[in-house]
RNA sequence: GGACAGGUGGCCGAGUGGUUGAAGGCACCGGUCUCGAAAACCGGCGUACCGGUGAACCCGGUACCGUGAGUUCGAAUCUCACCCUGUCCGCCA
């Protein structure tokens, strides 16, 4: 969310955002909308606050009186009348502020100066690690699967539905293998905090990272008790600090997570094997930063989700996202691409973002530059170290061998406790 | 799920419906003292919003004592609902 005061004094930054995005023309009139909204409410403000000014000094003047024992129904007759003005202007405020606010949620993050203008054709492949593969003679993931008995999808649908993953055997162990290979580098290598965060979460969580009230259909929610599950580790973890003001900056946690979403609308997108299911596994790593170090920080995340491809000798790429494709609260975002020979496509495994104030505007996390200072917002980062179900899927193609087995990279040896699958 | 108890500033902790943004203490910051430190003493010490020429400082105003409604001229203080925490009982991986 923006601060009110962009929309007073840089709606111009604003709409540069919003034109680099693309999305300036039918973002024009929430803009405008707010604008003329932020006014009136500056207005409304003053007038109930002089009001409220009036009501104090006219409630001391009653105690006087009263102590006095002198006549004061004037002054309470006075008093009954400024509060009847008050509850009015108070309610055309009320009415006033969600019209802003609803004004304000529709407006996504500027993105920052080194964003590409334009839509995904102007994304630029920054990085790139590894030799693709050849695709010749490669199965797709689904079929080594099927034959190792890795993991079991027909069953899975009996028991869930379709988009559900049944691991078994050495697919299972080969599951907790990379959580625990991802978390263990993460936290001894890189310095985060491992984490272990609920999955069920409130609204107010929910709504202070931006699932809700936008994407309340994309959630899965309780009967009853109106908890939500979580889409990614990012909800839980970047909520942890939620209207408090840490002590120290940066922080850095590493979490793993299982991760459910709807996928309402994507049906038919990626639906073979295991790349789009509504429940699957994730590592995530999150970072609260000072807002000068923003910047490299999100390099260094980025670089820690790298090191994971490298460690597993997997092909990548690092794609930076033009304005146009960057998600909704993010300013500038860098996606892993994993190379997949068997279904001959880059798999985005990884998306590492700055959200700048943005989220932690909404969540309320700030920080103390220095003794005696004001607070400030954090900026936030996060991205996936790695997500699962796109790994697995390209250590199978990428791995595999002529006899249909396929080698275990040397890393997650020692906890798969086997060279070769099959 | 049931029964009690309780939620006040960074922390602890007072608070009779009317100079209470809130006593006192701790922590923290500045100063005096000291070769230096400690102690002692003096002073300062919340956040957000609105306005005073859109910066800093400063000044005025408003709001905030778990959250939301309500009663009242006036609510931390009264009423209701909800949330959370603690203890005990029940249940349970």
């Amino acid at each position: 969310m923006h601060d009110l005061r962009m929309l007073r004094e840089q709606v111009d930054v604003l709409r540069d955002g919003m034109r680099r995005r693309g999305a300036l023309d039918t973002l024009a009139p929430a803009i405008d909308r707010g604008v003329e909204l932020e006014r009136e409410r500056r207005t409304l403000i003053q007038a109930t606050d002089e009001r409220k000014a009036l009501r104090n000094a006219n409630a001391q003047e009653v105690a006087k009186r009263k102590r006095a024992k002198e006549d004061a129904d004037e002054l309470i007759a006075r008093g009954r009348e400024l509060g009847d003005e008050i509850a009015k202007l108070e309610h055309e405020l009320v009415a006033v502020e969600a019209a802003l606010q609803r004004a304000l949620l529709e407006i996504p993050n500027v993105p920052l100066p080194e964003v590409p203008a334009g839509g995904e054709e102007h994304n630029v492949i920054v990085r790139e690690w590894g030799t693709p593969r050849s695709s010749d003679g490669v199965k797709p993931h689904w079929e080594i699967a099927s034959a190792l008995g890795l993991f079991d999808l027909e069953r899975a649908g009996k028991v869930s539905g379709s988009g559900f993953v049944f691991y078994r055997g050495l697919g299972a162990r080969l599951v907790r293998s990379l959580v625990n290979f991802f978390m263990d580098t993460h936290r001894d290598e890189h310095g985060y905090e491992e984490v272990w965060p609920p999955l069920l979460v409130n609204r107010a969580t929910m709504t202070a990272t931006g699932q809700l009230p936008k994407f309340e259909d994309d959630a899965y929610a309780t009967r009853g008790d109106d908890l939500f599950l979580i889409p990614t580790a990012e909800v839980p973890v970047t909520n942890l600090y939620r209207d408090e003001i840490v002590d120290a900056v940066p922080m850095a946690f590493v979490a793993y997570s299982k991760c459910f979403r709807r996928e309402a609308g994507s049906a038919g997108k990626d639906t073979r094997g295991i790349l789009r299911s509504h429940e699957f596994d994730k590592v995530e790593l999150v970072r609260y930063a000072a807002p000068e170090t923003s910047g490299e920080q999100l390099e260094a995340l980025t670089r820690h989700a790298e090191t994971m491809l490298e460690r597993l000798g997997l092909p990548y790429r690092r794609k930076l996202l033009a304005a146009g494709d960057t998600g909704f609260s993010s300013a500038m975002t860098y996606d892993l691409e994993a190379w997949a020979p068997g279904v001959g496509a880059w798999l985005e495994v990884s998306s590492c973002s700055n959200f700048g104030d943005y989220q932690a505007r909404r969540a309320n996390i700030r920080y103390r530059p220095a003794k005696g200072e004001k607070p400030r917002l954090v900026h936030t980062l996060n991205g996936s170290g790695l997500a699962l179900p796109r790994t697995i899927a390209c250590i199978l193609e990428h791995y595999q061998n002529p006899d249909g087995t396929v080698t275990v990279p040397e890393v997650l040896r020692p906890y798969l406790g086997t060279g070769v699958l099959g």
